[in-house]
DNA sequence: TATCGATTGGCACCAGGTATCAATAGGAAC
DNA sequence: GTTCCTATTGATACCTGGTGCCAATCGATA
C-alpha cells in the first residue's frame, strides 16, 4: 500500500527475484507498487539481470550438472568402466559438500561416490549395497579431486554377492578405503548395460 | 551442401536440438542450409518448442530440482538429540533418492542419514567419520520413513576417537545397522552447540 | 498440362526487454 | 522564496526471437 523507501523496495526486490526468478518487471510492479520504469532502474542499479537471461542462466547451469554430474544418480563422473572388473570415477568437492566450518568434505560424500562406482562397475540389472567397510583415511578438503578406483573382488558365484574394493586418492594421496559387499540379483547382463546411460547408480 | 530430404532434416533437426537446445532458429539455418521459415514449419510439425520455451522448461526443473533436494545440508530431521549420548532423525525416502528401476533407496542415502546423525550426536566442535563397518539388512523402498536411532559407545577420552551404533528402522524393522568411529578435535563444548542450526553435518 | 507438397519470402504482431530523453514531485540547502 | 538534487514516471525507438498468415516459386508426378 504504503510505499517503500528505495532502500526497503531494493531489498524487496531481491528476496522476490531470489524467491522466484520467473518474476517480469510487469509482475514486479504489481508486487512493489512503483511503475515499471523504477523496476528496471532496480534491477540495473543492483545488477539483475532480465528475466530471460535469468532463465538462460538457470538452464545453463542445469544443463552443465546434468552433463557432468547428474546429482540424483551417480556421485560422480565415471570416466572408466570395465564392467565386474574395476571402473574409476571423479568427483571434485565442492562448496555445497563440506562442512562451512572447516572445509572438510562431508564423509557421505566421499561415502557415495565410492558407493556409487561399486554399484556401477557391477554387470547386473539390478545392483545393491548389502554391507561395507569404510575408513576415511585423512579428511578431503575444499576444491580437491577426489580419484575413486574400484575392483571387483570376487565376481564370485553368477548370483548372489560380490565384493568390490574401493580406494579414493587425492592426487597420489589415499584418502578413503572401503570394502563393500554388493548384492546382485541376476547374472550379468549380455552384452551392453545402461552403465552408461546412467540409470545404474 | 546437398539438401537432405525432409525426414533426414527433422531427424538431423531433432539431434542438434538435443545436443544443444540453445540453439536459435537462425543458427539452425545454418547448420541445415535451409530457410528460417522452414526451421519453423519443421520445429511445428516435430512439436519443438521455441528456444525461449526451451530454456524456460529447463529452468523450471533446475529449480524444482534444487528446491527438493537439500543434498548439501544434514540428511534427515533430528528429532532429538541428547549430546554425547543419542539422538533420533527421521528421513522419508522419495523419488529422487531411488533407483528408478527397482525403486529400491540408493545406499548412501541410508548411510548419509546414519553419518548425520552419527556427527551430530557428539558434542564437539569439529567431528568427522573416521571409519564405518556398515550393514543394510533389508533394501529400503520408495515412501519408507526410516528412523535413525544414535548411541554413543565411548565418548572415552577428552580427545580423540568416539564410537557410534546406529540403528535406522522403517516402523519395527530394522533396515540399517552401523557402527561409526567419529573423530573429535577437541574436548566437549560447553553448553549449546550448533546442532539444531544444520551446521554440524 | 494441372496439381500438389515442400520451400521460401514478406509482413504484421508479440513479449520482454534495453537505451535514452524528458517531465514531474518532493525535500533539503541557501 | 528559489535552487538543487534525487526519485519516480512517461514516452519513444529499437532489439531478439520468435508466432501467424498469405503468397510465390520449384520440382516431381499423375
Amino acid at each position: 500500500m504504503e510505499r517503500l523507501s528505495k532502500r526497503e523496495r531494493h531489498q524487496q526486490l531481491n528476496k522476490l527475484i531470489e524467491e522466484n526468478p520467473f518474476l517480469t518487471d510487469r509482475e514486479l510492479t504489481r508486487l512493489l507498487k512503483v511503475s515499471i520504469q523504477t523496476i528496471r532502474l532496480d534491477r540495473l542499479e543492483l545488477s539483475i539481470p532480465e528475466l530471460r537471461e535469468r532463465l538462460k542462466m538457470m538452464a545453463e547451469r542445469s544443463y552443465d550438472s546434468v552433463r557432468s554430474l547428474p546429482l540424483d544418480e551417480v556421485i560422480g563422473e565415471i570416466v572408466d568402466l570395465q564392467l565386474d572388473k574395476s571402473g574409476i570415477s571423479l568427483f571434485e568437492i565442492r562448496e555445497e559438500h563440506v562442512f562451512s566450518r572447516s572445509g572438510i568434505a562431508r564423509g557421505h560424500y566421499v561415502f557415495a561416490q565410492a558407493n556409487s562406482l561399486a554399484v556401477a562397475v557391477i554387470n547386473d540389472e539390478v545392483a545393491l549395497t548389502a554391507s561395507a567397510d569404510i575408513r576415511f583415511v585423512r579428511p578431503v578438503r575444499l576444491g580437491e579431486k577426489c580419484i575413486a578406483k574400484a575392483y571387483v573382488r570376487s565376481s564370485g558365484s553368477q548370483r548372489g554377492l560380490s565384493k568390490v574394493e574401493v580406494f579414493t586418492y587425492v592426487g597420489e594421496e589415499k584418502v578413503f578405503h572401503g570394502n563393500f559387499v554388493i548384492y546382485r540379483s541376476h547374472t550379468a547382463i549380455a552384452g551392453e548395460t545402461e552403465a552408461e546411460g546412467g540409470n545404474i547408480l
